[in-house]
DNA sequence: ATTGACTCTCCTGTAACGGTAGGATTTAGA
DNA sequence: TCTAAATCCTACCGTTACAGGAGAGTCAAT
């Protein structure tokens, strides 16, 4: 019969952690002095403090432990649990793999001090939506000035709700960076289906589960340094396009005056190679 | 300007999440309405909220990005910041890829049935010790039962104060398994150094980061399966034994009747190959 | 009897929010 | 214009596995 301190020492670990496992039931004393409250353990009591720590050290959770030790699993029971384990870690270590990638990346870019204006690139899911959306070859980008207000007519008179928060993002069907005969659709989210027209196609996309993602603050003349940026994260770390990009808007010309405060975000599907 | 329940869908973020970042000063609303406590965003702001979201996915803690963000940090101290978290990042995948290791060596034991009785491996540190040891050879493991009294003996007559909690171990100096002339040497912690006799020498032992450590419950005639346990698990980890094992006595004869009472632990020092 | 080493319970804090309660406000539809 | 639904607010508790500390009681040796 031990008191709680040597018993700490025998095993290398805190009095208040064993304290806690007393409090959590995962480990009580085999006596507690009833008018001094003084915890007793015994040396049996090792071999399971010896074996919370080893699973403790695979990362089961108390509460696991608790479940595992407390009544006698069946070796099935004991082997789900281990292999749901061995499923988290792989998980977590390929996270942190990814993480690690992205902190490189960064790393490089700072060092080479190129780019003073940081571009953070961040990965998140495209929900699925309904758009209304027009594909046409338009001489210029000039031309955009024409054809939006062209679609924003066209769902005014149909009476078609948009979005919110609106959402509303150019595709590029080009494969090349092109100054003229540029085969655009430019798609805005909606509540519902709506009547097609001519011009105006309804459609659901899907959801993407990862984009990488940029904000490019400015005019749309300078969207170049935001596309370098992302295009360059996605080659150092080791993620594939695999769908159109998307450019979309956030601030212009509707609300902002000048071009500088501009927000265009740049979302582009890709998976790991 | 928007209210938080769209600039949350703006970001795919939770209103929960906007309303502690506005709690801790990461991201304070550039408004809120003095009588409704409404709070009120713009659309700048996505780009500090596309930071945090950026610094978060490479593992920054809130604290930390508020610190990089708060003040104009300089580009030496964030690379400082991010080589901190690339050694952090490196450091959990291998801590990761140990326990994974660990579970699969333990689904293998698992499936191969061939032990029903555990053995819990627990990686721990031997802390650094003055020890009253005793080498001798002797003819066989019987002869235990003359030389730990008389090392008792001589302790009692110098008034040598034993370690608490008691640590006394067997090292066995032999490369292999004898039964006979076996070269062991007796070690018990003590408080202090004293006086060396012609059997009985005091020194002091290094601290061992890392021992692989099984209790063996039972008697000394079965303690091999313990052996074979470890063993297996030290191969099967990617550990290499880097000293001699150490049998810690915890019950014995001298306070448990019952042979099958008896608990020793093994303790070997490892480390990753 | 005193001192110093242990031990006890109880409370707070950690990181990054999620859940819920109870009440105020805004917006949309009738 | 009225009401109902949606949205918003603050405030408090819960999560994990303990650590730290306060204040008080206990134990062994001098």
């Amino acid at each position: 019969m031990y008191k709680i301190g040597i018993f700490s020492k025998m095993n290398r670990i805190t009095v208040k952690t064993l304290r806690h496992y007393d409090d959590i039931g995962l480990l009580k004393p085999c006596h507690v002095d009833e008018s001094t409250g003084y915890r007793y353990y015994s040396s049996d009591q090792l071999l399971s403090l010896h074996r919370i720590i080893a699973l403790k050290q695979i990362g089961f959770s108390l509460g696991e432990i608790i479940e595992v030790m407390g009544k006698d699993i069946s070796m099935d029971r004991m082997i789900d649990y281990l292999e749901g384990k061995q499923s988290a870690i792989s998980k977590t270590i390929e996270d942190e793999q990814i993480k690690l990638n992205q902190v490189q990346s960064y790393l490089k870019n700072l060092k080479q001090e190129v780019i003073f204006i940081m571009h953070d690139v961040v990965l998140k899911e495209l929900p699925e939506v309904i758009i209304a959306s027009m594909r046409k070859k338009i001489p210029n980008y000039e031309a955009f000035n024409t054809i939006y207000p062209a679609m924003g007519k066209y769902m005014e008179e149909q009476k078609v709700k948009c979005a919110t928060p609106g959402y509303c993002f150019t595709l590029y069907h080009d494969g090349e960076y092109k100054e003229s005969d540029i085969d655009v659709e430019i798609c805005e989210a909606v509540m519902d289906f709506a009547k097609d027209s001519d011009d105006v196609k309804f459609k659901k996309i899907d959801a993407v589960k990862t984009a990488a993602c940029v904000i490019h603050q400015g005019p749309y003349s300078k969207i170049g340094i935001a596309y370098g940026a992302v295009m360059k994260w996605i080659e150092a770390n080791g993620y594939e396009i695999i769908g159109l990009p998307r450019e979309s808007y956030i601030d212009g010309i509707w609300n902002k005056e000048n071009p500088e405060e501009w927000l265009t975000e740049i979302q582009i599907p890709v998976k790991l190679k």
